[in-house]
DNA sequence: GTTCATTAGTTCGTATTAGAACAATTAATG
DNA sequence: CATTAATTGTTCTAATACGAACTAATGAAC
């Protein structure tokens, strides 16, 4: 049936893994962008919400969003009025991050708005399931990163 | 510590989903690229190898590339003379992608050099580690879906 | 204290990415 | 058969996405 030289055991979790997150992308997606704002444009306001702002360079290692990606997402945030970048004093190298009034009121409506809809596919699974997902993703999130170290 | 009411008790995992994904995604896209690939490419590559060629419905289904985008990806492949589009002679509105005979010769050169690349990542998994991690995204993928689909 | 290596962000080039609108074609229905 | 609905692939717009090169600024080493 398969010409290959049996096809490795691992290919199925593989599969899943990522019909799971494209499920997850289009199941929330379509929420958030009900909501007037993208994915990683979320993902920054719920990051940047109940703290006093942070460095890109943090930001974006929370959001996983890389640094050349960022810039342009937080450009179309800051012409929305959603986010302000300052100055650090101490470091000139660092800019500063943090969300204006408005986007402290756009955080405050529509995070938890977010979590309540996520929380309808989530639901659908047992605590114990989810922490037995949870530390699966991790052990093999750190398989990837320990090869990708070599 | 945290304003927020309590946090969900499925952010754990959701944040697993994504930075393995995210892991998986360096870990398997430097490789590829050094074949010069794209994850994309090799991902219509390693689908149509070892087949009579399919549908452009068919093979975006199955490398969960959307159509839109799957028209880019397929101009350069076969602006690098990798793939060929044939009309299809019973329905006309179709077309048939199907590797060329360079595109057949990469795919016996990089298909099993990936697989083995990511072996070294899954082998760190015991199979039975894997077959749970599979049925849990299994079980998630679905509860996204069938939330989509309300 | 000056040179060298690091770090933080931006800019740039190339390639996705999703979704909506579109054209061409086929199917379904009366 | 004619009209309508559904399917297939392309085109278009806006937004990522990544890595490499670049700039400015800090830190390290001597």
């Amino acid at each position: 049936m398969n010409s290959s030289p049996t096809s490795p055991a691992y290919l199925p979790t593989l599969r899943q893994l990522m019909r799971c997150t494209q499920a997850f992308e289009r199941f929330s997606g379509a929420h958030v962008k009900s909501m007037g704002l993208t994915e990683s444009q979320f993902d920054v306001i719920a990051t940047l919400g109940n703290t006093e702002g942070m460095t890109c360079k943090e930001l974006g290692e929370r959001t996983l969003i890389t640094k050349g990606t960022l810039t342009g997402v937080l450009d179309r945030m800051e012409a929305r009025a959603l986010i302000t970048r300052r100055a650090d004093a101490a470091d000139a190298r660092r800019t500063h991050i943090a969300l204006t009034r408005r986007g402290n009121l756009l955080f405050a409506e529509v995070f938890p708005a977010h979590l309540k809809h996520l929380q309808r596919a989530f639901g659908r699974m047992s605590e114990i399931e989810l922490n037995h997902l949870r530390d699966g993703l991790a052990t093999l999130r750190l398989a990837f990163e320990k090869e990708l170290a070599q």
